[in-house]
RNA sequence: GGUGCCAUAGCUCAGUUGGUAGAGCAAAGGACUGAAAAUCCUUGUGUCCCUAGUUCGAUUCUCGGUGGCACCA
């Protein structure tokens, strides 16, 4: 938010869950106050029915991105949705949509239960991608599922359709921008208890009720999230209210947790000190940004 | 006050017919190409409550103690 004030740029939010309209609360998304002091996009625009998802903010973002360098030299993109923020950095591979009949079924088939599901989808890899299953989790069900969706519906193995270096490392995107990637960190204890501290004052706000208005949707992709599915399951009685306000704080320290392994490997990120003093990040922002700039 | 049951990993508990022990959860680390707030992988030494006794050897059996729970008064 200082970043976007001092540059006057508006700020493109990398959020799955904060695109949605509807659940404001138990996503942390930025208030309406925040949401007047700098021009926010991806903020509550898509409703909880649309299926979203990482390939279309990559084409979303830079399609916005292009719009906005047109008038602004710094943009602005927050957010802890990794594979989002990596689509737009590096790109992702260009793959068809699936049609709903093909992912219906291979859902219907891979997610069987007793372990049904996951041998066959262990069985489908190895037969239509055996390079693919050299390489994956295999014990992943939603890997497998994709990658079962994409060889079924474009006839060729999916690990043929991923552009790799002769290394077999990832080929990266070119964009037509400079990225500074900042991220910022605290000692674990003081995190957790923030966390702690930050879902409590989610139920203050009146999440319990915002979940109560989407219960009637719960089985869409956009509500399985942390804060609602937990909730979910207290209003079905699987347990009390307490109980689940435990599990949303803990599932989100797992997430935290999970952002953390992922960014920690990224060698491009500057990693300042969330804890120190707001104007002395700040220089420091602003020294990066002017020495990328040179 | 009496009787019975229990005491093992951060938590809930299993187990050792006496040879110093293992699950789930938590926690930590890791992976990640259209569900990504998703999904998956790896990692288990702890005075087995304390004292004494029996025994080659006790976390396991016995006596006593301490704490908890239940029932009876």
């Amino acid at each position: 938010m200082g970043v976007a004030e001092r540059y006057g740029c508006p700020i493109l939010n990398c959020d799955s869950r904060q695109v949605y309209r509807d659940i404001p609360i138990g996503t942390a998304a930025p208030t309406p106050e925040e949401l007047t002091r700098a021009q926010h996009w991806f903020v509550g625009t898509r409703a909880l029915e649309e299926d979203y998802n990482a390939g279309q903010y990559e084409r979303d973002a830079l399609a916005l991105m292009e719009q906005l360098f047109a008038t602004h030299d710094v943009l602005v993109m927050t957010g802890g949705s990794m594979l989002y923020a990596d689509a737009v950095c590096n790109g992702l591979d260009d793959l068809p949509a699936v049609p709903a009949e093909i992912r219906n079924d291979v859902r219907a088939k891979g997610l069987k239960a007793n372990g049904e599901g996951l041998k066959w989808l262990q069985e489908e890899v190895q037969r239509l991608d055996p390079v693919y299953w050299e390489q994956v989790d295999q014990n992943n069900p939603a890997r497998l599922m994709h990658c079962v969706e994409l060889c079924l519906t474009t006839g060729v193995a999916y690990s043929s359709l991923l552009r790799l270096k002769a290394n077999g490392e990832r080929l990266k995107k070119e964009r037509p921008f400079r990225i500074l990637k900042i991220g910022l960190d605290r000692p674990r204890e003081e995190l957790y208890d923030r966390i702690n501290r930050r879902v409590l004052q989610m139920i203050d706000d009146g999440l319990v009720d915002e979940a109560r208005r989407v219960y009637a949707k719960r089985h869409l992709n956009s509500l399985q999230t942390v804060g609602y599915k937990e909730l979910f399951a207290y209003f079905d009685g699987e347990y009390d209210l307490n109980r689940a306000i435990e599990l949303i704080q803990q599932n989100t320290r797992h997430y935290a947790k999970r952002q953390l392994t992922w960014f920690r490997r990224d060698k491009e990120i500057h990693w300042l000190n969330a804890k120190d003093d707001y104007e002395k990040n700040n220089s420091i922002i602003d020294t990066l940004l002017r020495s990328d700039r040179l």
